[in-house]
Order: structure tokens, then sequence, then C-alpha cells
DNA sequence: ACATTGTCTCTTGTGCATAAGAAACAAGTA
DNA sequence: TACTTGTTTCTTATGCACAAGAGACAATGT
């Protein structure tokens, strides 16, 4: 049994909705209703058909209208509307980035299911999705191996990171004016700007300004595997940084004065200037990542050249 | 229910073993012959009392004894030797391959299992895996979608592949003379050579020495997303030229010699030598695979008859 | 004609049961 | 002690049932 998660999800979406109507209005069609909240018309259906239920719409004369406002109350709570699926990734992430694990520990699957409150299914279906992250390692009719958030972890990471967008960076030099990145690039400028002026309060916004910037540059370069690369270092620096705060402050005003001279050379396309911003950023992003993971990755974890 | 597959590749291996031993001998130890057939004591008990029950193996005086040869009957039949989740991705890239998808084809999961004759299971888990190769794509809450194997693809595929090689062919000129690397590439080089001479009847071993090349090259940088990357490479050209056999022996030809002159570039650690065969060798294979792919896809047009 | 709703079909997501296989433990023997 | 086999426990792989959700088709109204 699925446990309704899309219908709850686009169910509280619908009462958004409705609340932003007002009261008296009429309903739009299934059809319009089901690309407004990108879902099918057989949800809609559903959650039209529970509306009338909780008496919040009404047919008056074949017309659907809003009688009533949705209260906090007649919201399904938060957690019933993430799939099992989603919720996995949260809780294995914490897992891995939070408990200590070293390098050759095993995954026990069942374990972590039974932690999760998830079937052993969603787990087993993460891991394999979570594989190509290089965090964990397959042996085969065995179990999962972690091979650990290390510093060689980290470095391997970059060295890919610094290609992709060094390339990505430098493609910027040919673009034609006309190409609409050019403007994305001047909003972000922009948007950097403000963010440092009320650096003191808002700093919790970088992470996701810092996101939209980087993946922006990769874009350019139109290769799936960029992107698909970016995913992975999203998905690091969101987790890892959630339980990392230490100067998280003065770390992200560096970041955003890095990403304005960045900006800025890309919006010159000087090559030079390019490659210089580009590569500065970079580096100092690596050391941060490396500071805070520590020297710590002395067992197991080594390399060996065999 | 697993249909026993580790079972009956492992019973397949030991008679393979218990062959080369020869009748009268002694069956070594349960946990030597766990280790030299690679899997658990719990099968190999298994196998040991399917062998006492067909009378291959008897025991004598405390011993365990081989009495009679094992016929090419007490074989398991390979198909059944292999576990449904590998036999789904030799089907799926068949289909893949062969059938002409195009963009925007949705993959229904379901009627892929019926094909194949596996579970749907096994099915939705190889898509989940396959996803990372970027030939497919999903949509949030419903099906996969083709993306096609394209010009496109091909282009993105390569521009990482020469990103990644060439940084690890440029590595090679720091190894130190120690290095196993260099041994390993001597011996490449000598079974290139060989495979030149015998080109015209042994062309076809060249794609798992082209194989072993590239990875021990990707392998010196010791960077998990350049090997994993070459995964990907690996499962293209393996499944493409399968269904691709156009001017197979003049290519590989072709290729060897630009190997022998890469791998001179390499042992003279020359670094423009390297750059500069590397990109030759990287090029031409990219020229061979987009023209064996044909002009790129159009997406608007007409349907494909069958 | 077109949009809207009603109805039906098909596919995907999820949990669960259970066999296959791995690994830990125990006991015996050289 | 070290190595062997016997026994037990635990984990993973796989098929399957069924609800949730997507999408196609039919009917109806404008």
């Amino acid at each position: 049994m699925r446990g309704e998660t899309v219908f709850k999800k686009i169910y509280n979406s619908a009462l958004e909705y409705i609340i932003s109507l007002g009261v008296k209005m009429e309903m739009p069609s299934e059809n319009s209703l089901a690309s407004q909240l990108e879902t099918s018309r057989t949800t809609v259906r559903k959650i039209l058909s529970e509306l009338k239920i909780r008496k919040i719409i009404k047919t008056i004369a074949n017309d659907l209208v809003i009688v009533k406002m949705p209260k906090p109350q007649d919201f399904f709570p938060e957690n019933e509307t993430v799939a099992p699926s989603v919720q996995v990734e949260k809780k294995f992430m914490e897992w891995m980035m939070r408990s200590n694990r070293k390098a050759g520990d095993v995954v026990n699957g069942l374990d972590l299911a039974r932690q999760f409150k998830v079937s052993t299914g969603a787990v087993r279906e993460y891991l394999n999705r979570f594989g190509r992250f290089g965090l964990i390692e397959k042996r085969p009719n065995s179990s999962w191996i972690i091979r650990g958030f290390t510093q060689e972890f980290a470095l391997e990471l970059f060295e890919v990171r610094e290609l992709f967008e060094t390339r990505s960076a430098l493609a910027f030099e040919m673009l034609p004016e006309s190409a609409s990145v050019w403007a994305a690039l001047r909003n972000l400028e922009r948007e950097h700007r403000v963010l440092l002026r009320k650096i003191a309060t808002r700093y919790r916004d970088f992470p996701s300004l810092d996101e939209r910037f980087h993946r922006l540059v990769n874009s350019t370069s139109n290769n799936r595997f960029f992107m698909d690369f970016y995913d992975i270092i999203s998905l690091i620096f969101h987790y890892h940084y959630q339980w990392n705060k230490v100067d998280e402050k003065l770390r992200n005003k560096v970041a955003i004065n890095e990403h304005l001279d960045y900006i800025e050379a890309l919006l010159s396309r000087d090559p030079k200037q390019i490659e210089l911003t580009c590569k500065r950023h970079l580096h100092s992003a690596r050391k941060t990542l490396l500071a805070s993971i520590g020297p710590a990755a002395t067992i197991s974890g080594k390399k060996s050249n065999g």
C-alpha cells in the first residue's frame, strides 16, 4: 500500500491554491487544475471529492464554488506528504554524515530499514542509486561497504569539479551576446550584491544562491554528465554543511566576494581572468571542505596503488 | 524464490576445478574451496552435498575423494547460472541499441519485464541504476523517457572522456620509475604488437585489449569518478559495436597503431607527445562512433515503422 | 468543434513473504 | 593453537499482490 503521499501533498497545494482564490470563487476545470498542480486528473478528482466531503467546495447551479476557507487542521501533516523513497535520502545522508562511519564498515540494509522505519525495498533502491556518488561500494552478492567521506573523496570530487567547471566557464567566451545566460548572470550578480549587504543576518541564504550560480555556469556547456555530476556536489555540500556550521558566516562572505570576481570575469569574456577567478574560487572551496573533514582518514581509507 | 543462480554458477566452476584435479584426488577443505571459488562456505557445502548425490565425490576413510569425472551433462545450462538482474542488462541494452527508439519515447517497465521474462522489480532496479548512463531520464511519479543514443550523447560522452583521459595520461609524466604501471604498460605494448601481427584473424580480440589499456591509463589518476565514468564508455562500446560491424577489422587496425604511438609517448614521458597521441586517438575514436550513429537524430518528423 | 466530466485500463510504487546465500558461532580433531 | 566441519543466525535477492496514480477513451454538454 502506498501511503497516498502524492494525494496528500497535492491536496495541501490545492488548499493553498483555494486560499489564494478566496471564498465564493469558482474552481477551474479539472484539466486546468491538473496542469496547475502538476499532477494527473485522477488525483485532482480525488482531491475534489475530498474537498466536497470536507465542505470546502460545493456544486452550486452546476458550478463548483469555494464555500469555506481551509483551516490549518485541514492540511495533512508534512511528513505524510513525503514518499518513503524521498525520506530515505534524508535519513541516509544524515546517518552517513553524522555517525562516524569508517571506510570498510558494512552497510546493513535491513538495519537501516528498521532505523528509518521504511521497507527494505526502499533502502535497497536508494543504495542502488546512491552508489554512483562514490561513497559506498558494492560487493557482488553481498552488502554495501562504506568507502568513507574522506580527504581522498573530497580531492577526487574537486578534481572533477574543477575540470568540468573550468571548461564550462571558459565556454562563456564563445557565447553569443544574445544568449539568455547573460541576463541570468547579471541577475545573479545583483542577488549576490544584495546578499552581501545583508550578510549579517541572511548568510544562510548563500548555499542556494551558490548552487544556482554554479549550475548556471555548468549548464552552458550543455553536457548532461557535467550536470549529473553537479548533483553529487549539491548533495554533499547540502548535507555536509548541515552538520558543519563553523565559521559559516565568514566562509559565505568570502565566497560571495569570490563569486563576484568570477561573475565579473565571465561578463568581461576575458579567458585569462575567467580561468584565474574560477580556479581561485574552486581552490578556496576545496580548502574549506578539506578543513572541515579534518585529517581523519587515517585508517583503511588510505589508497593503495596495487 | 531465487533461482539458485549463484549455486549453479559456482557448481559449474567446481566441476571445472574437479576436472583440473583429476580422479582419485582428494578435495581441499571447505574453507579453501570457498576462497578458491570466491563464494561462501554455505554455498560450498551445498555444492559438496550435490556432488556426493551425483556420486562425483565420496568420503573414503575420512577423506573426500573424487571418484568420477563430471560429464558435460553434469553442468547446469549457462542461462540458469546468470542472476536475473544481470540478464536484464544484456536484454535491455540490446533492446535499447537495436530497436529504433527515439528521444521522447517512454519506457514501459511492465512491458519490458514481460518481454525479458523477468519480474517488474528486476527491470525497475535496472532502470534505476542505468539512469546514470544518461540515456534515459525519469519524470517524477511517472515513467522513464528515452533521451536517445544520439550524436549529442556521443559528443557529450567524448567531451568528458577526453577531459579525464588527457588528465590521466599527462599524470604519467610524474609517476616514479618504480610504479607498477610501467610494467603493465610494456606488457600491453607487447600484446598490441602480437595482435597487430595476427590482425587478419584475431581482430575481434581488440575490444577487450582496448578496454584494458584505457582503464590502465585512467587508473593512474586514482580518481573513482574517472573509473566510474569509464564504466559508461565500456558499456556503450561493448553493446554498440555488437550491432555495428562495419569496417571492424580496419577500424581496429587503425586503433592499434594509434595505441602503439600513444603507449610509446607515455613511456617516453614527453608531455607534448603524450597529449598529441592521446588526443589524436580519442578524436579518431569519436569520429568512428559518430559515423556509426549516423546523422543527428531529428526530434521532429515522422514516426518510425518498426 | 471543443472543452468538460465520467469511466475504465494500464503502469508504477510499496510492502511483504520467503528462498538463497553470507557470516558468525560452536564443537570437534589433529 | 589452528584448522576443520556442523549448526545457527542474519542479510540480501526476488517474486508477487495490490493500492496509488497516470493516461486513454467515452459520453455529455456548450
